[in-house]
DNA sequence: ACTGTAATGGACGAACTAGTACGTTCCTAG
DNA sequence: CTAGGAACGTACTAGTTCGTCCATTACAGT
């Protein structure tokens, strides 16, 4: 029942023996492919709907090693919730576009943000399960709620200096503005099956990224510069 | 075990005995009870996290009953969508923009999209569930599948006025204005509970939506008027 | 009243599923 | 070389969960 039977080496926890071939017993490389197959598995049956049998059916180790390491499946979600936003945190910390100017800079984060969502639809499909759950179990890990998040500081400090220019004309928040580059980038990825099966087109289908991508740049800017605006 | 001893009427498919007080036997009244019970319970839990003994449970008839009337788990659950999909597509036909200009009628169009989110997050929830699921069982219902939009051909003819008029600068197309218009509306529903415990701020909280609102309608018209354009 | 049938209830079973008891093997420190 | 613990595998269990069997009751037409 195993797969892969090629030779391969993934991260190991113990830098000695480096490049001495194969390891029978790596408790990194054993942990890291439990995650890598359980984060498949969620995203694609759910948390109640995943099979902890079929994981360890889909590993080159045992479920007995799920227990060993994560102690249950809760544990083993949390975790991987935990590897699965850490990555993309520290994907979004790596973003610098200081040395644009404000209306570009906003364009580029949210281009950014789009090509993220992307090329992560795993993540989204979790972060779906996870709000069916009402955020319990994120709730539930300190490592994720304690980890902040630096956009909104970069997106305020953004609206800020636009504002100061007299790019922007509206007095948008920095949450509110993060919420809506989100919105127009989730939902492309998280709804794709029904908004085809509903409209016959697939929203996430390669042929319409580069469109969508402008569209979801060329929204933000029209909104904060302020075109066909109702305001007082 | 039983709630809501008290006596009462709901929708019967026996005309018949209307004000004749309680009934033992109702098909129609058991049959709904059990469609409104599996809504909330799938809403809930998803699917395979429902209970079929817990929705009984919560039912004033058994789960001999659900059996008796949905065949199974799954028919039940398909039955719940196309309910649910239903009336929003009932109360989507309802909406006449057709006496405004092209702007507002986008505007109103887009506010209304959000009011009507904002009115029924349990049944984005049946639809953030079903995309976990790839749109299995949606495909499934022929009454879902044939049951076409006719919220695209609204936006089309906007759209097509809107450009006739000069008011619209876009090439944008209906089903990707519609998409952009839904994730808005979407994500601060689907979302509210990630996003809340990452952000510190509940979107969907009633202090925020006359505020999102507004924003979702500004977006929208300031991009299909196109402001900030980059366009070559 | 009477009878056929739709509607209903309760108890049960087979299969599944998370989690564990216990024994074994490999690796490394000393 | 050799403990001793970390890493691992097999087989099992206890509880859950979907679905069904069979008996029973209310209702409508005659």
């Amino acid at each position: 029942m195993r797969r892969n039977p090629s030779p391969w080496s993934l991260m190991s926890t113990q830098p000695v023996t480096p490049e001495s071939g194969e390891r029978r017993r790596d408790a990194g490389r054993t942990r890291a492919e439990i995650l890598e197959v359980a984060q498949r598995e969620f995203a694609r049956h759910g948390y109640a709907g995943a099979r902890v049998d079929d994981m360890a059916a889909l590993m080159r180790t045992t479920k007995r090693m799920i227990y060993y390491y994560f102690g249950n499946k809760e544990k083993l979600y949390i975790a991987v919730l935990e590897k699965a936003y850490t990555e993309v945190r520290t994907a979004e910390s790596a973003i610098d576009v200081r040395h644009l100017a404000p209306v570009e800079a906003i364009r580029t984060l949210a281009e950014l943000t789009f090509d993220h969502h992307d090329a992560h639809q795993d993540f989204i499909k979790l972060v779906s399960i996870e709000n069916i759950h009402r955020a319990e179990h994120l709730r539930k890990s300190e490592a994720l709620t304690n980890l902040g998040t630096p956009v909104t500081g970069l997106i305020s400090q953004i609206l800020d200096a636009g504002r100061a220019r007299g790019d922007f004309t509206t007095s948008a928040d920095a949450v509110d503005v993060h919420m809506m580059i989100s919105s127009l980038c989730f939902f492309r990825i998280s709804n794709r099956h029904t908004f085809g099966a509903l409209f016959g087109r697939d929203p996430a289908a390669p042929e319409h990224r580069d469109r969508h991508r402008e569209m979801v740049g060329e929204m933000v800017v029209a909104y904060l510069t302020g075109a066909g605006a109702r305001h007082m």
